[in-house]
RNA sequence: GGGGGCGUAGCUCAGUCGGAUAGAGCAUCAGCCUUCUAAGCUGAGGGUCACAGGUUCGAUUCCUGUCGCCCCUACCA
């Protein structure tokens, strides 16, 4: 609804600025500093004033003179030097609330692939993974909540180094064949992921007392390539019980997904030879013929900096900058399968995957994975996005640059300016919480404000042990509070007060933050928090649920409230404060997928509540005596509600029972 | 060396296209439970928006420089 008045004043205005002064101008609105100004205000006579060289306030009052009647819009104001403050019609705007016209859908037509999780199938996720998992499921929810159509792709890069490290060590330092890795799979007594994690990290330590060892991964490089043999058996195992073993922790938080591409296919069915040959034909990349990349087929960096094109003064064969794409023994660079992958995408390579299910989730969602050979059953179409969202780490932005660079070599601009890298910081621990894991630190270290995880070290927090760990933090408050409760039903609850605390910690940041996780901060249900949204969407569930149990029905709210007693109800400023806070649900969601920020959500929500929980402090609903004016605080507390749980719906949050 | 990011309250962070008196949470202190659950509410203290210039009617925001911290700059991803 808040959405809906924005967009109309918009245009309106600029319409006005089209006929009046014949300017093309996208308006936009603030929100005014003090609620005192009123609903809304519109800053354009200040961006005009020196455009027409004349003062903004005589810009404004021209323009709202000229605005004449907006539905809705109970006066304009010209306050400052130039705003145009805008007040709504309460009583308008309550009742067209009350009706609940439902918001436009957006676009239908046009998919967008968003691409995330994305982590190494060889040891379990942690919680870096968690925040790029978080923030690529909220993002595709974000867009999903306004109409658009998206498709979610989990990459599976199983034929990559780090996988092959693992396939080593249970090869050559453990010697274990494929039968007895499989027994670990299966095995009940130890998580297979845990047990990856830490060879992982051996093999890793192994590599750098024995150099020579790293012939092993050269090997198994190749095995895995080619397809063949107990390296490339293992290599599959391995990947696939760990894809397994990701999905499962993705889904404890509600993050589903449509397909898993892997980079097998890409290789087996020659999606990157394919796109080889386009690189090749296009020069977009070359041969190179000397210096540290020769005998490898390199992109120059002129491609992907722009400081380089824009200074050809320097020597001819400074290309030490030039990113390899294929290496000199013949094998490709993620980047170069990656850019295959990127054209797939966009349905530009001309090729397609084949696929069998994978999986059905328990909401009977299926997830589907890419095959090599054609499959009986029917599958969904996949890829041939409009736009694609890559969430993928801030550090791997050159790389992710190199990509793009590849797409506008070939000729697809339009889909190089398609092509988003939705990046993030990294998660790195807090010198304190190191301290409590027992990872001993320099002293250097302890001054930072955060140490990096490093799976190579094995330094670092499990997702799920992080899970497990809110649970039980969470289970010993709820068995506090509601010793009478069902065993079973307090687990559940515990549950989604843990994967509320751990979605909204993950969101509460902007992307481009650092995240120091520090297990006390993570580990707090008050203040900012998940647990904090859910607790005021809880309360509000209480007050419908005693009313009712008292004897009483909710009112057809439709049919009871009128735009009169609205009006009268919502003069309280601190009542319409609250409305007026939970009717901007879409227009939140609405600005932060323009920003491509799932934090201002997460604030959204967590200002909602914290107004909601004003209300309920100042105003006894049930026990109003004026029946209208209960009525008018039920359709209210309801109305939140509502919107509450829509705004949790989008941050992928739950609301608990009771708590 | 080159590229990118950051610097806002004791701590962790927000801050819309340059606009009205710079905001939250935590921590500290002082209050509020016989009520729809206190995982809550109210109040207080706490700021040279790193520093110095510039552009502007107006700068936390844009530009330049300085200082400090971080990331990238692999035939790993």
């Amino acid at each position: 609804m808040f959405q809906d008045i924005e967009e109309k004043l918009a245009s309106a205005i600029e319409e006005q600025l089209a006929s009046k002064f014949d300017l093309k101008l996208k308006v936009s609105l603030e929100q005014p500093k003090q609620s005192s100004f009123g609903e809304l205000a519109i800053p354009v006579a200040f961006q005009l004033a020196r455009q027409l060289k004349r003062p903004p306030r005589q810009i404004a009052e021209e323009l709202a003179k000229g605005l004449g009647e907006v539905q809705g819009v109970a006066s304009l104001e010209i306050a400052g030097n130039g705003y145009i403050n805008v007040r709504l019609d309460r009583g308008v705007y309550a009742e067209s609330l009350v009706r609940q016209a439902a918001g436009p859908g957006r676009d239908v037509t046009t998919k967008i692939v968003v691409e995330h999780t994305n982590i190494n199938p060889n040891k379990a996720a942690h919680i870096g993974h968690l925040r790029n998992a978080v923030l690529g499921d909220t993002f595709v929810r974000m867009l999903r909540k306004r109409g658009r159509l998206v498709e979610v792709q989990n990459y599976i890069d199983n034929t990559g180094v780090q996988v092959a490290d693992v396939v080593v060590g249970f090869h050559y330092l453990e010697k274990k064949p494929p039968a007895e890795v499989q027994a670990l799979v299966e095995g009940q007594n130890t998580r297979f992921d845990y047990l990856c994690w830490d060879l992982y990290a051996r093999i890793s330590g192994y590599y750098k007392e024995h150099p020579e060892s790293l012939k092993w991964r050269a090997n198994t490089l190749h095995a895995i390539e080619a397809g063949e043999g107990e390296l490339a058996e293992l290599a599959h195992l391995v990947a696939d019980a760990i894809v397994g073993a990701h999905l499962n922790t993705m889904f404890r938080l509600g993050i589903e997904y449509d397909v898993l591409p892997r980079e097998s296919e890409i290789l087996h069915l020659n999606f990157w030879s394919t796109a080889f040959e386009l690189l090749k034909e296009r020069q977009a990349i070359y041969f190179e013929e000397q210096g540290k990349n020769r005998g490898c087929w390199v992109m120059p960096s002129s491609a992907f900096r722009e400081s380089e094109a824009a200074d050809p003064s320097d020597e001819e064969g400074s290309d030490e900058d030039s990113k390899v794409i294929v290496r000199s023994n013949g094998t490709v660079t993620y980047v170069g399968k990656d850019i295959a992958y990127q054209l797939w995408k966009f349905g530009l390579l001309g090729k397609d995957f084949h696929y069998r299910r994978w999986s059905t989730y328990r909401d009977g969602h299926e997830v589907w994975v890419t095959t090599s050979q054609p499959m009986d059953e029917p599958s969904p179409h996949f890829g041939g996005a409009a736009k694609v969202f890559n969430v993928i780490d801030s550090r791997q932005s050159y790389l992710q640059d190199v990509v793009v660079a590849g797409l506008r070599a070939l000729g697809f601009n339009e889909q190089a300016d398609a092509s988003v890298h939705f990046s993030y910081e990294m998660v790195a621990l807090s010198p304190r919480t190191c301290v409590e894991m027992g990872i001993a630190l320099s002293e250097e270290d302890k001054r930072r404000p955060y140490v990096e995880v490093s799976g190579r070290k094995g330094l670092g927090v499990k997702a799920d042990d992080l899970i497990d760990k809110l649970i039980e933090t969470a289970l010993a408050e709820v068995e506090d509070r509601h010793p009478e409760a069902d065993a079973r039903e307090r687990r559940r609850v515990a549950e989604q007060i843990a994967v509320g605390a751990l979605r909204y910690f993950m969101l509460k940041f902007t992307r481009n933050s650092v995240i120091a996780f520090d297990f006390h901060e993570a580990l707090s249900f008050e203040g900012e928090t998940g647990p904090y949204v859910q607790y005021a969407a809880v309360r509000a569930g209480n007050i419908l649920r005693k009313y009712e149990e008292r004897g009483a029905k909710l009112p057809r709210f439709e049919e009871v409230l009128h735009a009169e007693l609205l009006k009268r109800c919502f003069e309280t400023e601190g009542l319409w404060q609250v409305l007026l806070m939970a009717s901007k649900a879409d227009s939140a969601v609405e600005r932060a997928i323009a920003s491509g920020e799932p934090a201002h959500v997460a604030k959204y929500a967590f200002q909602l509540a914290q107004s909601f929980n004003n209300f309920y402090h100042e105003h006894s609903v049930i026990a109003e005596e004026d029946p209208a004016r209960r009525t008018v605080l039920l359709w209210l507390t309801q109305y939140v509600r509502d919107q509450l749980l829509a705004t949790l719906n989008v941050l992928g949050i739950d609301q608990p029972q009771y708590m």
